[in-house]
DNA sequence: TCGATTTATTTAGTTAGGCTAACTAAATTA
DNA sequence: TAATTTAGTTAGCCTAACTAAATAAATCGA
């Protein structure tokens, strides 16, 4: 029998385990051809479309001027949409176009790919292990 | 009994959970009062000194004049040192010196008490089951 | 030994992404 | 209705991080 890991331990090495499976993927991004802030955005976008430029912000942790001008690149790429809100005009609402859903689930896509190739080898029990493990990940993170 | 997971499935929880956990824990880099980029080679040195500049630039997928910046800045800020090869004096050999182990450990230490404190609430098998997930994890970010 | 190659630096420039200040327009409050 | 607050935009600026091209210094190889 091994001997008993401590949290302290296991968030080393979960810590450094997921820096590397992220930093193993993430270059796929590129294929997008948006800058890592607009990407964030979008994703945010397509997550949970519409959102005001204030809530935006506050998600992505920037000033309203950083918001509007991402935003604005999405625009012009055609990816998002700014519409107003019909109740409070001095409302924008900010929506992901479908444009724009294609995008990014594509980047997605790549992503997932290169995970989903590399998992093929693992045996049942691991894969079992893994996806347990991201349960927990999960709790943890929010809790 | 639940459904086995398919890899395609696992990889997009497993995705999803790696960014959430980590996303949690990165603003504790901002005590650390570097930029990403110098965290990231300031890490490199620490793990793994002395490099070459050439060496780094590679690890680190960037230009040499970018490096070398890089760790200009780091120098001034006396995290590191320059050294030259005293058998090809065309080599600058870099080091971090003990005050970048320190901050570099710091900044680490930040990130996973965090961490640790999260965990401590986890059951022994929960525990268990990330620390096994870390190693497979690891597996299939290097293969 | 001398020209080619390697390694790093300097120079000059770009781009992304952030900021503050100052503004407009709309809604709310007194 | 006048003053204030809220939401977003515009303009101007800054820094970090990158690039390519030119240069400098050291080593290698014919």
């Amino acid at each position: 029998m091994t001997r008993r890991a401590t949290p302290s331990e296991v968030a080393d090495r979960l810590h450094s385990a997921a820096i590397r499976l992220l930093r193993r993927v993430r270059h796929t991004d590129d294929a997008s051809g948006l800058t890592p802030a607009r990407l964030s955005v979008l994703s945010v976008l397509v997550f949970a479309s519409p959102q005001t430029l204030g809530d935006l912000a506050r998600a992505e942790r920037v000033r309203p001027p950083t918001i509007s001008n991402l935003v604005s690149g999405l625009e012009r790429a055609r990816l998002v949409r700014r519409t107003a809100d019909p109740e409070d005009l001095r409302i924008v609402r900010v929506a992901a176009t479908s444009r724009g859903q294609r995008i990014l689930e594509r980047a997605r896509r790549l992503r997932l790919d290169q995970l989903t190739n590399r998992m093929q080898r693992l045996s049942k029990t691991e894969l079992a292990t893994l996806d347990r493990a991201a349960g927990i990940m999960e709790r943890v993170s929010v809790e």
